[in-house]
Order: structure tokens, then sequence, then C-alpha cells
DNA sequence: ATTATTATGGAACGATCGTTCCATAATGAG
DNA sequence: CTCATTATGGAACGATCGTTCCATAATAAT
């Protein structure tokens, strides 16, 4: 009945979502963003709107990936604790192409404090559980009469505190090698 | 011979610090920076430059403190290792006032990477300084024969890296108390 | 009092910002 | 083929961006 849609909208937003990533809601224009999305305005505000919540949908995206990685890992029933959360963190710093990018979430977090009332919310939501995550796996282990050095909440605050200070090093330039490395030598000394 | 001028260059660039801290580089315009720091167009531009200019002098100011702080305590000959530590952990987790904008460093490492180029000597050399504060002090222990779980350039490492995730967590309104007890249970769990 | 010098405040610049709007292109239905 | 409908591309909008410039104010030296 009408004109078909020449783009691939999965693939505009994905590409969209990259260039927030690397340069921030701030720091993307439209201009730029439509560029990287290959349509033109029109297109845009016709079909997803303006930038906020061009934003949105992509930080959106971005969290649906996150909480996919982490509910494959750390929830994972067929592996024991230890194993998860090993898994989770190899999966985490693993993609070289975007290693320098560091996390959407937590770059959206330190940009500015006013764009963060509204994606403060869905951003903090996605780490709580994550943490959460963390807490099931050592919960876990106690429950499995494994010694644990530290109460779970506590362990799964500093596993998902260290996450974010991880996802800062990576902006840093820091190598994912050396990050994971890091990491892991932290979590056996947690759950040693 | 000449006007003098009005304004206290300390107090201007420590405001402008401030609004930089807490909406970033691209979030702060000229015209709220200049409300904020009280001074007219030609005030800002004749006494300190442009932007970018404002901008690195207010992050030198910044890494100042910073590196004040850490060198106060941490490099102090005066206590021993551990309490050093603790000593800086509790100084850094103080300010109540300031205590929801995180870290201007991490901010700015996670805003942009178009801004970081010129802005990460900077950075990373006053964060890896800090690392080698922490390196210092746990080198101290086990030549003073303290047990370290670690060795201790990877507890350094993991310090560094519990400490900008724990600036992340302010960003998220995390109270300064939480994050402060976290970080010590961790550094207990590295020296026990 | 006059002059030289610097600070100040604000007008004004071109560029870019995000957004709106519309003529045109392209399709499926009748 | 015709028409209704939606997608597309780009012109154009007002607002704001960072910056430049200059008339004026205010002081110290003469």
């Amino acid at each position: 009945m009408a004109r078909p849609q020449k783009f691939d909208e999965q693939e505009i937003i994905s590409k969209a979502m990259l260039y927030f990533w690397e340069h921030g809601f701030s720091g993307s224009s439209i201009q730029q963003l439509l560029g990287e999305m290959g349509v033109s305005r029109g297109t845009l505000y016709g079909s997803v709107g303006d930038k906020d919540a061009l934003f949105k949908r992509c930080l959106q995206r971005y969290s649906e990936m996150a909480r996919q990685l982490f509910t494959m890992t750390l929830l994972n029933a067929q592996l024991p604790p230890y194993q998860r959360m090993l898994q989770f963190l190899q999966l985490s710093f693993l993609d070289s192409e975007t290693a320098h990018l560091g996390c959407l979430m937590v770059n959206t977090l330190c940009e500015d404090e006013r764009a963060v009332l509204e994606v403060k919310s869905l951003a903090s939501s996605v780490m709580s559980d994550m943490e959460n995550g963390f807490l099931t796996c050592f919960q876990e282990m106690v429950d499995q009469k494994q010694s644990l050095t530290l109460s779970p909440s506590v362990a799964a605050g500093i596993m998902a505190t260290q996450l974010k200070g991880a996802r800062v090093r990576q902006r840093e330039g820091v190598s994912n090698q050396t990050i994971l490395s890091e990491f892991v030598t932290l979590l056996n000394q947690l759950t040693q």
C-alpha cells in the first residue's frame, strides 16, 4: 500500500549506538549520527523520533545485550558458580573492537548530571541485576559449603564495582588481557 | 598603571571546575560557565583563553588536588602502610558536597574519545602515580614481612580499578558510607 | 589633570545545533 | 493505470554554540 522502508531499523540503531558509545550523548550531533546510520533527517524523525528518543532506543538495545550476557553466564544453572563468573568475565573482556569504548551505561552516568535522570533508572536497574547475578553465585558457593572469605553480598558489591572500574580502564586504553587477568585474580582472591 | 582585575582567578577556576565536574565538557556552555564564574566573555577570553584552555586549567587544578591527597596519605612515611591506605580511602570519600560528582578525570575519560587525546596524558599520569602510591604501600608491607595474599603490583592494580569503579558508583548516587565500607573490606581482604 | 594601559561588559559574528516541513519518490491496492 | 499512502532527502527554521571585537571603565604613572 505504501512505499517500503529502505533501511534496516536494527542496523541503524546499532550504528547510532556505537557512535553514542564512543562520543557520548552531547558529543554526538544529529548530522554525524545520520552520516553513520546512512539515513536522512526525515527518516530518523519519521520512524524513530528526536535525539532523546534515539538515545533511549540505543541504551535499551545496549542494556538488553548486557542483560543477555550476564543471564547466560552468571545465571547459568548448568555450570558451577565459579565457572559462571569466570565465563562472564572472559566474555565481558573478549571483544577487541569495542574494548576502548568501555560501557555505554557507565559512560552515560559519568557524562552529565542532567541526562542521567531519565537514564539512571535503566542503567541502575541493569547494573543492580548484574550485581544480583554475582550475589547468586556467591550465595550458591556458601550453600555448597565452599569457603568464602567475605559475605556474598559484600563480595558481589566488590565485583560489581571492579567491573565499573575496569570499564573506565578500557577508556584509558588498557588492554583487555591486562584487565581480565587482574579481574580473575580478584575473583580467585574472593573465592579462595 | 592599569585597571586592576576585579575577579579572583583561583575562585573563578574553582567555580568552572565544579561546573565541568558536574556536566562534563560538552555539557557545559560558555554562557553557563560565565554565569557560574560571575565574569563576562571579555574577561574569560582575555585572561584565561578559550573553552579548551579553561577546561585544561580546571583539570590541572583538579589533578593537583588529587595528587596532594594521595601524596599526603599514601606516601606519608610517618604512618604504617595499612593506615596510610585507610586514611586515603577515608579522605577520598569524605566530602558529601561533591559525592555525587564522582571524579573529573574519570568523567572526562568516559565522555568523548576525541577530547580524551589531550587530557589522557594528564589523567593517566595522575592515576598511574596514584596506583604507584598503593604499590609503595603494599611493597612496604612485604618488606616488613607482613603477609600479603597477592603480589604488590596486582594488589595495587585492583585497588586503583576499584577506586575508579567507586567513582562511577558515586555518579549512580550510592552513598559515600556504603562505598567506603565496601572498599575497606576489600583492603582488609588484600592485606589480611 | 592627563595619559597610557589593562579590565570589563556586551554587541555581533559565522557556524552548528536540533528540529520542522514539504516536495518528491516509490510502492501496494483498486 | 490510477490513486492513496508512506518513505525519503534536503531546504530552511530559530536557537544556541564558541569566539572576536570594541567602546567604555578604572586604575597607576607622569
